[in-house]
DNA sequence: GTCTATAATTTGATAGAC
DNA sequence: GTCTATCAAATTATAGAC
């Protein structure tokens, strides 16, 4: 808020406006759904300038990826605070997770589809990205459990329920909306904070129960 | 496998050919991402018969789609054998639900992907096949909680978490791979076998912990 | 840097021989 | 029913004016 933060400056130069509608065409169409023109029109721009800022499709779609790939697996494996207790470090890393999907709902889709169709867009980055990443969550279970913390489980089992448990219901919502509606007489909303909620209860009931 | 069997006269007609290819093509790429082309040469016929047996692109993908929706909602829903006690029930449903994502593990997120992207696909189809559904697995989990056989609790985020638990792992597959293999020292292998009893767990427990 | 015009490919669809 | 040849439209990419 203060005048020296130049956020309105640098906000809209052409570069981002290309960015961010590259970002919105090709999280919902995919790379070979997309059109070049689709995302010009979306960022309010000519055709032209995007080979004029990227030189291709391919360029773009990379420079996008890369930034979707990076920020997910960041957020994937950011469990900091290593000061507070397990069940504290947990309950903040599916606030994380969940104001994450809440900001990039198809995030997980887009990335999942996209690795699947062209796996070496995994492969050749993700051990970059591997390098300037600490401890993993995984490993902090893994010594949790030894200290007798938490009951003995598989982590790994446990890690990838909890991602489904957050990642599902944001990028089905639509289907479940319907179901739910259809199926359920006195079902209010689909509501993110109701769905947070039972994943904690979810890590309550694994940790010990 | 008796002789009347006809499966095998019935298995390859140019018609299913082009329809099994369209399947594994649209699912992969989606609607607009998908080629004519690509579908031929996985049927390993000409492009012009595809229209010769569908009219158009849009026609086959109708097709393929209205096929896979109707499957995806019919398992979804199945909730038979009304004579046995509700945590079998709820098993053999995982049971179903597990080889149904086993045989077509891409099938969630094609249905999500494509009605986010066309919505009207999911509204002009999902009232038809309502119809010849039977009483659904909320209702008959609400009556359970009614006569106090299983704990009272939401039955809608119930069925959220059931379903993510089961579907989001195989959709997300390569990417958990990826990351248990380099985080996870002693993890043998990504076991649908594994994934399935931890499910099991997660409604033992809070059906009544 | 940004636009218009246009080239070069790709892609959905059809016509017509067999 | 199946194929080859081909059209028309769409799509990526570039050239050149401003």
């Amino acid at each position: 808020m203060k005048p020296s933060c130049k956020m309105a400056k640098s906000k809209d130069t052409t570069e981002e406006k290309i960015l961010n509608a590259a970002k919105e065409v090709f999280m919902k169409y995919g790379l070979y759904g997309s059109r070049m023109h689709d995302i010009a029109d979306t960022a309010g721009i000519n055709k032209a300038l995007l080979h004029y800022y990227f030189r291709s499709k391919e360029k773009l779609f990379d420079t996008v990826f890369s930034g979707a790939l990076h920020k997910y697996l960041q957020q994937m494996d950011a469990f900091l605070d290593s000061s507070l207790p397990i069940r504290q470090r947990l309950n903040n890393y599916v606030d994380n997770v969940f104001s994450f999907l809440e900001e990039y709902p198809q995030m997980p889709v887009f990335i999942i589809k996209e690795v699947s169709i062209n796996p070496e867009l995994f492969r050749d980055r993700v051990d970059v990205l591997k390098k300037d990443k600490g401890i993993s969550i995984i490993q902090v279970l893994e010594k949790e459990i030894e200290l007798g913390t938490i009951r003995k489980m598989d982590t790994a089992l446990f890690l990838i329920n909890l991602h489904s448990l957050c990642s599902y219901p944001f990028l089905a919502a639509p289907i479940f909306k319907h179901v739910l509606k259809a199926n359920h007489k006195n079902w209010e909303e689909y509501s993110p904070a109701k769905i947070k909620q039972s994943v904690k209860q979810f890590i309550e009931r694994t940790l010990l129960s």
